[in-house]
DNA sequence: CATGAATGAGCTTTCATTCAT
DNA sequence: AATGAATGAAAGCTCATTCAT
């Protein structure tokens, strides 16, 4: 009937299996974790005899790598192909927020095989996630940067733009990394709550963009 | 010198060994996972055979809830204890934020199992964690709210105090939920990068308390 | 140059094809032993797929016994091919024994499959080498007999042959037994001690011929 | 009834069970070879459950190594047992011979792991062996080098002793590994065809001191 | 109070073997 | 003539858990 071959139907080709395995392992891993997830149990909800898994992804390793290098190269895609880079700081910024909260909320097996799982177990994993959480944060150091040399956010009401205060390398470190953090953060409150991803980004850049801007010119919180 | 006798002598109290047994379950539990930790390596750091932990403690996921209850307790009460409620609002929220910041990189072990191995382990865990994590975000709203009534951080050569805009209550708990992933993504973070507590509480305190005096004078980041 | 084609050029007659095939299992074989040699390596060693390999040969046993018995056929040919019917019983010994050491040697493989591997793995393969070890422990039974009637081995100044004492039948194949034995150590020790065939046969004629010289002569150990 | 306790009855100290794990792997690895014995067949076997047998030995390489290292032991204990050294050259050898084919006879499982399984299955074990294996042989080199000087075998009617040309080291090497491998291979016919330790011991003795004796009396075989 | 002895169940991994093309 | 796709069955090993003392 259906124009599309039944996922269950025997004999395809190596690229499509080795895909069907993945998107059942992503989901296991999600779900159980990586230790309780059975290949048994992978294999069985990928359609396929736990040999085949075995011939085309060696083991359970190389099978969870394989799911979070994938996880990860969609998950940057999905924000690197939402930005347009002619536009001003702030509105990339808030097109790669909007698009992290999006893929998110819509892919959450492999936002948790990302966040939770692959971070949780050891070394060969918790790198990889590494790099692509680096790439974000120095994404976002690039993005302040930038912000930071445009003149940002002005106090309503305040004289126009002033260059702020230098803000120390480190300093602009910690705060991509408490951006990225509280984004984190955020995508699993949202999706819990019900919050949408244009939302979520909102709420984020007010937040964050609204502080930072303070920064800029030069505001400091401290002890009265 | 010591009035504790040594760890490894028989015929203690059960309060006593319970908490080494704890002691050790933790420190296993955060480095080798929830899945991966046995009883066995978990008993044998204990210095007690594994029956004992059986009998005590009676199964792997009782000792596990039973450490993140202990953990988390003991966070909670050192934020707590840190904050001075007669202060003004943004001066406990620094003072929780060190707080947070000094007992996290003081007990590592601690603050991995809560905050990585029980939120990747299904749900009889993860409820544990987030009930903790609740706690201090309604902790978070309610300063805010105290924040907004006082009228908070005045744009610098702003006219005096006014109340905000309304922050609607959803927006409040979101914020809140942000903050506290940042404090968790810069806590380990600063563990990495060598940063003392007090200069990861001012960080976040100037990108999120500055941000929230913006909001709360109705600030708003939208699209130009 | 050569007139065969390469190895690895596709669709060649089938009797090459299983030789090839052999090769490979032979080494394979040799090199991990029947069980842990698994058909996957042994038909990628022979460049050809797997259910080649079965549609040649049918079973991993019957592959292994095919080996077995192509191994054990060269062997004695080699063997053979090496005696002058027409010399004297020792000398034809000397041609075997030198064969012997020097077809073992350049034929590691095939010697492991038949002295090690065949006589570990139960009956069915057993019973394979078993066969061509009696062929020459009978042929070397006829040439002790044939020496007892020509008169053998003078002891060095005696007088002229005269016929010993009869060798019980029982002894004989004893006697073989022992030789073949003290043959196949001696084939691993001279390839590893670096012994050449002729110098492994003169051994091997000076212990036993001339000790079987001592017993035609009647002269029998006994306790003093 | 029995004085002993049943060897199934549980609850029994570790040495104890670890012998009767011993003894169901000496067989079962005896019976199947190295690989196609299965841990499960060996536990059930040794009326034990498998984790016991990991428990105790740890993994099945380990428990092989084990195998083979008690098996060498009491059988070099039983043939250094037999031997009187205050006793001449040959009667040593004769002892020692006759308590070889006694033991191989009486513990055909312990010796078909020495002599198959052992030296089949790649390094690890075939060393353990081969120790064994040369400590028997140096043992024969020195007992043919105290023949020699003793001055030996006297051909019957040829003047009294004398000592006979120098065998090279080598020579007496290769003598020594014949005699091993001639050994050996009659302690497998010897069983079989029902022969008696003292026939088998008499029967090589015959073989090979007297071979030796002309050896030592300068007799060589050579072509004519 | 404390433990040495013991196991049922389940995991990852491998292999000989067969179809469908 | 030849192969890519696929699997049933079993093996080695580990673990949470319990008895008997």
């Amino acid at each position: 009937m259906s124009a599309v071959k039944s996922a269950r139907s025997k004999r395809m080709p190596r690229a499509v299996r080795e895909q069907q395995m993945m998107d059942a392992a992503v989901q296991t891993f999600a779900q159980r974790g990586y230790r309780a997830a059975s290949m048994d149990e992978i294999a069985e909800l990928a359609g396929v005899s736990k040999p085949l898994v075995y011939l085309y992804l060696n083991s359970k390793e190389e099978l969870f790598t394989a799911c979070i290098r994938r996880e990860a190269q969609r998950l940057t895609e999905a924000v690197q192909a939402a930005i347009e880079p002619r536009l001003p700081a702030d509105e990339q910024m808030w097109a790669g927020l909007e698009a992290f909260f999006r893929h998110t909320r819509e892919n959450p097996d492999g936002w948790s095989v990302l966040h939770r799982q692959a971070r949780t177990h050891g070394e060969p994993f918790a790198a990889e996630v590494s790099k692509m959480r680096q790439e974000i944060a120095d994404f976002v150091t690039v993005l302040i940067g930038a912000a930071a040399r445009q003149g940002v956010p002005p106090a309503p009401g305040a004289a126009g733009s002033h260059r702020g205060d230098e803000l120390a390398h480190r300093d602009v470190e910690g705060l991509a990394q408490a951006l990225v953090g509280a984004a984190e953060s955020l995508a699993g409150w949202a999706n819990d709550a019900g919050i949408s991803a244009k939302e979520a980004a909102g709420l984020l850049m007010n937040f964050a963009w609204t502080g930072l801007g303070g920064l800029m010119r030069g505001e400091r919180w401290s002890h009265r």
